[in-house]
DNA sequence: AGTATATGCAACCAATTAGTTGCATGTCAA
DNA sequence: TTGACATGCAACTAATTGGTTGCATATACT
C-alpha cells in the first residue's frame, strides 16, 4: 500500500482525532454512537456526532480507520499500518 | 524533556515543514538563507524567506529545530529527540 | 406500515493558518 | 561610519478547518 504521508500527518495533527485513535486502539470495533458517547463521557469532550463523523472521514482518508457495515451499524476499526515507517528517514 | 505532542504533530502536518526537516536532517547546520535557497532551487518551492522563518518558529516550538547564533548568522539544526516515542501506544 | 435508531450529507460560521508585503534591527567588512 | 547582508517583526489576506444546525436516508423492530 502506498500511504499518503500528508493525509496521515494532517489526520494526526488534531488532538480529538488522536483521542479517537486512542479509543479505537484500546477498544476495537466501535460504532459512531458508542465512540461519541465514550469521547463525551470518558474524556469530557463537548462535541457533536457529526463533528466526530467528519474526523472519522479524515482518519479514513489517511487509512488510519477502516469500517465495515453491520446492518444498521457501521463499526469502526483502528488500522495501525499507515504508521509503520512514518518517521523513517528521521529516526531509525 | 516533556514534549508537547500537539505542537509536534501540528508541526509535522505541513509538507513544507517536513521538507525543511528533510533538508536539515541531510545537511545539518544551515542558515535561513541557505535553507531558503535549497528549498527553492532543489525542490522548486516558490516561497519567501519570511514564510520559511515562520515555519522554523513552528518547528522550534515543537523542539524539532534548534538554533545557535554565529555572529550575523543563525544556524539551524534538526533535533530528532521529540520524535522518539511519538507513536507510542499505537505502534511498539 | 409505522416508528425509533444509526448514519449520511450539505450549507453555513468562526477561528486558525500559510502566505505575503513592508519596514526595523543587528552585525560584519571596507 | 557607511553600506551590504542576514534576520526579526507586524499587519494584512485568502484559504483551510473544526465545529454547528438542519434535513435526508437506511435499517431494525413491533
Amino acid at each position: 500500500m502506498n500511504w499518503d504521508k500528508d493525509a496521515i500527518f494532517k489526520a494526526l495533527s488534531d488532538s480529538n482525532r488522536r483521542l479517537i485513535l486512542d479509543e479505537l486502539s484500546e477498544r476495537n470495533e466501535l460504532t459512531l454512537y458508542e465512540l461519541t458517547a465514550r469521547l463525551i463521557m470518558k474524556h469530557g469532550l463537548s462535541i457533536s456526532r457529526q463533528a466526530i463523523s467528519k474526523h472519522i472521514s479524515a482518519l479514513e482518508d489517511a487509512g488510519l480507520v477502516q469500517s465495515k457495515r453491520k446492518g444498521k451499524y457501521r463499526v469502526l476499526m483502528f488500522n495501525k499500518e499507515p504508521l509503520t515507517d512514518l518517521l523513517k528517514g528521521w529516526v531509525e
